[in-house]
RNA sequence: GCCUUGGUGGCGGAAUUGGUAGACGCGCUGGAUUCAAAAUCCAGUGAUUGCAAAAUCGUGUGGGUUCGAUUCCCACCCAAGGUACCA
């Protein structure tokens, strides 16, 4: 009977699976233990070595757990949908449900050949049906409900218009739109319901709202940002443009607050926290308005070269109802003269008779308002007719305005005219400080280059200036803007805003350091507090006045909040703390700011325009967006021909020709059926990868419920996940979503806790090696020879890429690749990434790689290898060794299928066995640290699994006796129980590792052999290697699994020992030790110590000074 | 820039509340076994000097606290991950 590994496992993975071993029961007697790992996206590539690293250490404390008396769930599932597998489908035209479902076999055999204790019965799939029913639910009930400030809750949408019918909005306290407007309960009662919809969407907890994407024409898709590389989209290198688009977002700022305090209740890594805390980002302080001086420019705003050419088209495109009207106008003359699409300050009017100072306009512009009270403040009149009226009756509506021109209205008088005139001829910078005490040290402000007032106020004589810096500005990247504190760079705009309280001028700047997405975008600078104001200053010697009492600023700016503030009109002589009560209640009481709390987070964006996503249970009436009623979920995910955006660039669901909703029948319904009044277009989006993930962890719980997401029951017993294992990089995505989520849903009474995970432990990732190889970033005709191979040219018929070995480009290349190929410059060939598996001995096996299907642009590329050439995958010069090597660089980094760089667990299991792989994989270094892959050990700890082999068998023989154990032996078990015990606790399974082998080896010499000691062990090892282990207790005469065998108890007294050898030491440094008695006390340590003739030899005659003696721990002697 | 984590032999990594630095494993060297190899077993293995006994140096760098520092404090350097704050 030798240890055959293959066999071992095989055989006890089929045991578990036959008899559910790990199967979790909602009912028990035990108490409850939850352990999660996060679940894998299912890519092509199948498992990497990194995956099971998580799931090794979450098994081991399942595992444990279920030894130590837990009902213990431990699922797993896969996050199905996502972006590679619709990648692969734009490549291959394969459906990705049909390459996700072969991908999902591929991990289930990994993950059972590692033998993880997974209960496989409560397995979800995000991608499935079933599953996704769910998502579409929450979503829905997301849709239905709304923030409640004052319960601080999410509560239905139906209590707020409850609200609005009785009340309107006055006494509502909701998260909502910032550009809410009020509105009575009698106003809301005379709205349409198209116009209630409008209302209500701006207090949904997910609703439409026009966001910015990348946007890649050539690609015709929308860009991640991280498909982003240098402004060009990752894939082809074409231009990625900004360009909004109506997403549905979450209101996830709602909950800001109540992420930030779920945070103090959690045990999570004090990493991640912080990263979430920094996301939300709060900070306390006020918010202030600055008029900006309106000394200059009585003239109407004049409009750029754009919005010329935008002006032309408009006159170009009227509606039908304009085109009919100015029929009639346009033959008007004289006084009477009418001309369309006319700019007036800075807006466009559709008709305007000058002379007769009146306007006819077309209701239902967006800013009507600020309209009305500009053109009534230029003392004009003003018509307004709907389209419809024009398409009625003409005739009529001609009729009207030839009154209002005979007729005129008197419009409001001088005085009230002007007053507006001045709010609209004067503009507001609102800025966001945490220090509003230091106002009174305010000598300029800074606005972002993008801020949108700047191209408004900025003078004339600065505005070339200012157009210079704003385009160098664009070029560069936010993460550089703000990285970069040593450049100072800005300039003036040439106008002054009005300080709130001394009435003083302030400059207006512009600075790249402000940046236009924080807060307003604009800073009221104080040169005295902020370090970055105060050089700003002193680079372009503006005024630092000085706030602080007794600070010298001569140096530096005071940024310490201690300091009493000076030189403050009112605050003067208050520390900052008072002071900023003050000013806060002084700028509400001059209604110019107020205190506030503002919150970096930002509400997420819940669409892609992707296929391979979860559907929304949504269709649109007269372009309003519907909920499907529950019970017609799950809305399933349509057939589509192609998986790429249709030509006019609508999402891939557009592709689709059944995607409509029928509401009489409540079905999908083929598109030709839309009749805009019984079927309606479905939502051509899907939802992002964050959905399905954002609430797995209750389903697992009650994962075959077709009821409910979850039963009430189910929830109730399980709670929540005890332990909760994954990697960081989720901290900001997936781990504050999810806790979004959970709230909500504690919010609603559907869960019972509003905390999902109390523990959570960040696995390291496992690094891998990258191979990057040399590309030409053009493709050209030419092939060029460096000097080593022959000097003729050859002409391609189609232009192709040039890839260099990296000697070549090592010998060649230093001054760029210009040496090589004459042709290619410096700066035009860039890095790309091969897959590790077409790396061999350090050469690429460039035969193979350009068959790879993801390199099929590559072709026909040509491969300048160290002696020769491919082109067009055709080998064509040289003939030496060396032709056909082509090195490349390395570099160690993330583990990941987009890297390419992946390793494949089978091997190691083919190898060495499944128990290795775990031991190994925990042995590698503690777990939560990042650490790069490498093999060389793992003979070590193979080795290891067979000394423990054959502790138990020995010549092919079972050989464990029932011998009483001595104690030594006693003592190597229980120290090693000991160790194991704090080690899971710790999560420091790579000493756990360790400790089993030395006990291993010191029961090897021990020749031990004896059933008191062995079957303790073969528990204590099992959670880490629990083929073995099963085997090793069937020996030792148990027909029953291992799973559930009690833990074997520490005992202290196995270690209780009666000597130490103690270390002495002289002036801290050990040169001997000494085996004494644990019974000695100090003075009897010492006695021994000092007449020891290895003392007399190191003092050399010397009296010590000084004689330190810890029992049971050191002896220094100093002297 | 800032935040987080980390920096210990040739390599992965150990080291209780400050108390014998380098456990355990790999690799390497030598030996046993073998016709030979694999496998297995035994011994050695931080560096320098030395026949040895032993000595000196050594946990990223420089300081400090202490009888004693990988561990605590200060300043700095490097690497990886993240990128929000300072408005």
């Amino acid at each position: 009977m030798k240890y055959n590994f293959n066999e071992i496992e095989a055989k006890w993975q089929k045991y578990w699976s036959d008899n559910q071993t790990f199967k979790a029961h909602n009912k028990s007697h035990k108490p409850k233990f939850y352990v999660l790992d996060m679940f894998p996206y299912p890519s092509g590539a199948g498992l990497h070595v990194g995956h099971p690293l998580g799931y090794i250490a979450s098994d081991i404390y399942a595992r444990y757990k279920r030894h130590k008396g837990f009902n213990v769930l431990h699922p797993q599932g896969y996050d199905s949908f996502g972006l590679p597998a619709e990648q692969y489908a734009i490549q291959t035209g394969q459906h990705p449900a049909k390459t996700t479902e072969e991908n999902i076999k591929t991990y289930r055999r990994q993950l059972d050949q590692i033998g993880f204790s997974f209960d496989w019965s409560r397995e979800v799939r995000t991608s499935s049906p079933e599953y996704y029913k769910w998502t579409q639910w929450i979503f829905i009930q997301l849709f239905e409900s709304y923030y409640c400030n004052d319960e601080d809750k999410a509560i239905s949408i139906s209590n707020l218009i409850e609200t609005f019918n009785k009340d309107g909005n006055k006494n509502v306290n909701a998260a909502a739109d910032e550009n809410l407007e009020l509105f009575t309960a009698k106003a809301w009662n005379s709205y349409s319901d198209k116009q209630k919809q409008e209302i209500l969407a701006k207090y949904r907890l997910t609703f439409l709202s026009e966001t910015e994407v990348n946007w890649c024409p050539q690609l015709g898709t929308v860009l991640a940002n991280d498909e982003i590389v240098n402004g060009v989209s990752e894939r082809g290198g074409f231009p990625v443009v900004r360009k909004k688009m109506k997403q549905w977002s979450m209101r996830i700022t709602a909950y800001a607050q109540r992420l930030l305090d779920g945070l103090e209740k959690i045990d999570w890594p004090q990493p991640l926290k912080d990263s979430q805390t920094n996301w939300i980002g709060r900070s306390q302080g006020a918010m202030v308005t600055f008029e900006v001086m309106s000394t200059f420019k009585k003239e109407v705003v004049k409009l750029s070269y754009k919005e010329i050419e935008a002006l032309k088209k408009l006159r170009l495109n009227l509606s039908k109802a304009e085109a009919l009207l100015w029929g009639k106008l346009k033959i008007k003359k004289g006084a009477s003269k009418f001309r369309h699409k006319y700019t007036l300050g800075a807006f466009i009017t559709d008709f305007v008779c000058v002379s007769k100072k009146i306007i006819i306009e077309f209701t239902g512009k967006v800013d009507e308002k600020e309209r009305i009270s500009f053109f009534e403040a230029e003392g004009f009149n003003v018509v307004y007719l709907n389209e419809k009226e024009v398409l009625k009756n003409l005739d009529a509506v001609v009729v009207k305005i030839e009154n209002t021109m005979q007729f005129p209205k008197k419009i409001a008088s001088n005085k009230i005219s002007k007053d507006k005139k001045t709010k609209i001829d004067s503009y507001k910078i609102d800025v966001f400080t945490t220090r509003p005490d230091t106002i009174f040290g305010v000598s300029f402000m800074t606005l972002a280059p993008e801020h949108e007032l700047v191209a408004k106020i900025v003078t004339d004589d600065r505005k070339k200036e200012v157009d210079n810096y704003i385009e160098a500005t664009a070029k560069r990247s936010e993460r550089d803007r703000m990285a970069d504190v040593k450049t100072i760079s800005g300039v003036f705009t040439g106008a002054y805003a009005i300080h709130p309280f001394n009435g003083k001028k302030i400059p207006i700047w512009i600075g790249d350091y402000v940046l236009a997405s924080y807060g307003t975008g604009a800073v009221m600078a104080v040169p005295c507090g902020d370090q970055r104001d105060y050089d700003f200053a002193k680079h372009f010697g503006i005024e630092i006045p000085n706030i602080f009492q007794d600070i010298d600023i001569s140096e530096q700016a005071c940024e310490d909040k201690t300091a009493v503030i000076a030189n403050s009109d009112f605050i003067s002589g208050m520390p900052a703390k008072k002071a900023i009560k003050r000013i806060i209640f002084e700028l509400e009481e001059k209604g110019i700011g107020k205190g506030k709390i503002n919150y970096r987070l930002r509400d997420a964006v819940f669409s892609r325009q992707r296929y391979w996503g979860e559907p929304f249970p949504v269709y649109y009436k007269d372009g309003m967006p519907q909920m499907i009623d529950a019970k017609f979920l799950p809305i399933r995910l349509p057939e589509v021909e192609k998986y790429l955006p249709t030509k006019d660039g609508k999402p891939p669901l557009g592709n689709a020709t059944t995607w409509a909703w029928c509401t009489k029948t409540n079905s999908i319904v083929n598109n030709n059926k839309l009749n805009n009044a019984t079927v309606w277009p479905l939502e051509l989006n899907t939802m992002p990868g964050w959905a399905g993930s954002s609430w797995y962890f209750n389903r697992y719980m009650d994962a075959n419920n077709t009821e409910a997401f979850a039963g009430k029951e189910a929830l109730d017993y399980w709670q929540d996940v005890d332990l909760y294992i994954g990697g960081s990089e989720h901290a900001t995505g997936h781990l504050l979503y999810s806790r979004f989520w959970q709230k909500f849903l504690f919010d609603k009474s559907l869960v019972p806790v509003d905390e999902y995970a109390k523990k959570l432990i960040n696995q390291g990732m496992i690094l891998g090696t990258s191979v990057f190889v040399l590309r030409s970033t053009i493709k050209t005709n030419q092939i060029f020879y460096s000097e080593n191979h022959s000097e003729e040219n050859l002409a391609l018929k189609d232009p192709a890429y040039q890839f260099y070995s990296r000697d070549i480009y090592e010998k060649f290349g230093k001054e760029g690749i210009i040496d090589v190929s004459k042709k290619i410059k410096e700066g035009e060939y860039t890095e790309v990434r091969v897959p590790i598996k077409y790396f061999i001995n350090g050469k690429v096996d460039v035969k193979n790689l350009i068959k790879d299907i993801n390199f099929l642009e590559y072709k026909n590329s040509i491969f300048h290898t160290d002696g020769g050439l491919w082109v067009n995958g055709v080998y064509k010069i040289g003939n030496n060794e060396l032709s056909h090597d082509f090195t490349a660089r390395e570099e160690v980094e993330k583990m990941s299928k987009s890297k390419y760089n992946v390793v494949n667990p089978d091997d190691i299991c083919e190898q060495y066995g499944a128990d290795t792989l775990r031991l190994y994989e925990m042995f590698l270094g503690p777990l939560v640290q990042a650490k790069p892959w490498n093999t060389a050990g793992i003979t070590g700890v193979n080795s290891f699994m067979k000394k423990l082999w054959k502790l138990y068998i020995v010549n092919d023989k079972f050989t464990v006796n029932d011998d009483k154990a001595t104690k030594e032996e006693l003592k190597t078990l229980h120290k090693t129980i000991k160790k194991v015990d704090e080690d899971i606790a710790d999560f420091s399974f790579n000493t756990s590792v360790s400790s089993f082998m030395i006990a291993v080896n010191e029961l090897t010499a021990l020749k031990c052999n004896k059933r008191e000691i062995l079957e303790p062990l073969a528990v204590l090892i099992s959670p880490y290697a629990p083929h073995i282990a099963e085997e090793l207790w069937n020996q030792l005469g148990y027909n029953e699994s291992i799973a559930t065998v009690d833990f074997p108890i520490f005992d202290a007294k196995y270690l209780i020992e009666s000597t130490k050898t103690y270390p002495i030491s002289f002036n801290g440094k050990m040169r001997f030790t000494m085996d004494l008695s644990l019974d000695l006390n100090k003075e009897e340590i010492e006695k021994a110590v000092m007449t020891h003739e290895k003392t007399q030899q190191q003092l050399a005659g010397r009296t010590p000074k000084k004689v330190i003696v810890i029992p049971g721990k050191i002896v220094n002697i100093v002297g």
